[in-house]
DNA sequence: GTGAAAGCGCTAACAC
DNA sequence: GTGTTAGCGCTTTCAC
């Protein structure tokens, strides 16, 4: 059985089996300089039937562009990794641009050795994305000699970062609950020492300013039993019970509509639950399923993409933190036709 | 304020700055030839004060190894793709060689697209990876100019695979129900034509059988709704009820929990449950929190890391399909203490 | 021990 | 239009 190790094809096979010199099988394949149609069709036509592909190392050595770039993340569990990931290579894919990932989990050491296999490898640029928005990076990423992209993270002034509009994706929700007559809205979220839990909750808080109505914020740790912990606090207070909570995780969400059904209340007939991350595999598995907030993570990534590859080609790029807006994905925990 | 884009230190330069040639330069650098040990020290000195580092492209175009590798994955999700990736990378950061992600969204263009980017910059080898065991490839791998090493994947005959050992994982489990003592288990699972369903399967029929103990299989989609149909189905048979449930996912697992508490169970003193994935976001927080199996993804990447090196460096590496260990995560389903 | 020269595969000036 | 030449940054003979 052929192993298919064979000695790949150069530009000088092409040439050769053309009757032409190296150069002008170049011109013709890139079409560049002048050269006769009929010699460019005979040497793009050799070039096919012998399966040539031009190496991109060699390319890359001249032309200073080696057409792959680095994203660096501290997220070895993919949640909000892989599908940015995804949106960057996305982007790029169709300009022959490949993405090399790296890992750090969270290890210096880690960081220091993909950071210089990247250099090594003369990446055209890297991009540094983290689990929370005001993660900083274990390595010195000021003054590479390449631009660097921000996304799901929040990078220097001078720098180009692509963050998720949580203000926005908090109104959203909120202004979803108003909309459908809800009045006495609780809000249930993670860590108050996370920069996008208070950007939440203070847009929450705004809504309900505007409203004239009262706001309460509970910051807990992210995660359902959370969720169950204050559902328990406020059930056992005196009226009058919120009829709306909106939460700021899917799995935090999640505790507190079992906690609701364990307490023999019902969602949202009783109290309406509104969730942010649209993580599928809470979000559809709640019971009712849950209506959320989408970052839009894949979308974030390919613009983080698409600014990456005007960067490396020069194109002028706007610096600062541009948020990407949230849009609403209606289930059944409240506002469900 | 310094973009720090100036133009990086060639071997030339270093040559220059210690009064050598290029090429004893580099033979100090890399410790080649017979080199004084004088200027030997003295090169690498001037090589870090200039802050010199080889360029890979270039390397790689002499050497015909540029030091990357692709992984090809169909899974945009990440659950599976991301913990076996950060595996591989691992494995491989420390020799220098960083991994390109493909994420082909099942898309056959995409798939194309992406396995030319790789060729074209002379990837040392191609790791295959997907969602389900039985998933093939959409571009035709069998004849590359390199070394391919499928994981979570199954390979043709004459090449390097692994995969999690389903059977064990699944014999784990029946094993430790049975070890506590019960009996009549049953088993809830995924869709029949996953070929892992059916080896869990299998695995768990030969366990009970070798017990003399009756077994059943309750075939159905993945998710949590299945679980709770399943739940429902078998009480509202005839006596008498299993004692113990082995789920062929956490999220059915998670759903089988959810409908026992529904009737008025309690796990596990009514009856056990263990799942199969241990996806922490699931496992974690089902109530009580799940007795699983762990596929070890990461250990796995690991290991084709590890194969794809060996490959790489011309080593033997022995072919055919690796079966990888899984192993027990109690917690309170259970067996916890 | 060290350096000059050749060359990896490709592109870009510049002759012809 | 086409070919010759030079060179990207590096490693590797092979003289000296």
């Amino acid at each position: 059985m052929s192993t298919g190790h064979r000695k790949r094809a150069t530009i000088r096979d092409v040439a050769l089996a053309a009757g032409v010199s190296v150069s002008t099988a170049s011109n013709a394949l890139n079409g560049q300089g002048r050269t006769n149609s009929e010699t460019r069709d005979r040497v793009k036509r050799i070039a096919e039937e012998i399966g040539f592909r031009p190496n991109a190392l060699a390319r890359g050595l001249l032309s200073r562009r080696s057409h792959s770039i680095g994203v660096i993340t501290n997220d070895t569990y993919g949640r909000l990794t892989l599908p940015m990931t995804a949106g960057v290579s996305e982007a790029l894919v169709d300009h022959g641009v490949s993405v090399f990932l790296c890992a750090t989990n969270n290890d210096p050491r880690l960081a220091q050795l993909h950071l210089e296999a990247l250099l090594d490898k003369q990446v055209d640029g890297i991009i540094f994305t983290a689990t929370r928005l005001d993660h900083t990076p274990h390595v010195d990423l000021s003054s590479l000699p390449m631009p660097v992209v921000y996304a799901f993270a929040e990078g220097p002034a001078n720098s180009v970062s692509f963050v998720p509009d949580d203000s926005q994706g908090a109104r959203l929700a909120v202004e979803h609950l108003i909309s459908l007559g809800y009045r006495r809205i609780l809000h249930i979220t993670g860590p108050e020492d996370f920069v996008a839990v208070r950007r939440r909750a203070t847009a929450y808080r705004g809504c309900l300013d505007a409203m004239g109505e009262k706001s309460e914020v509970m910051f807990g740790a992210w995660g359902e039993e959370w969720g169950h912990e204050a559902v328990h606090r406020i059930l056992s207070r005196p009226e009058p019970q919120p009829d709306a909570i909106f939460c700021g995780s899917d799995e935090t969400a999640r505790g507190v509509i079992d906690a609701l059904r364990d307490h023999g209340l019902s969602v949202p007939s009783d109290i309406a639950v509104v969730g942010f991350d649209n993580w599928h595999v809470v979000a559809a598995q709640t019971r009712p399923a849950l209506t959320t907030i989408d970052m839009g993570l894949k979308e974030l990534g390919r613009k983080a993409g698409l600014a990456m590859l005007d960067l490396t080609q020069g194109k002028p790029v706007e610096f600062g933190i541009k948020a990407i807006g949230c849009s609403l994905v209606i289930r059944k925990s409240c506002g469900a036709v």
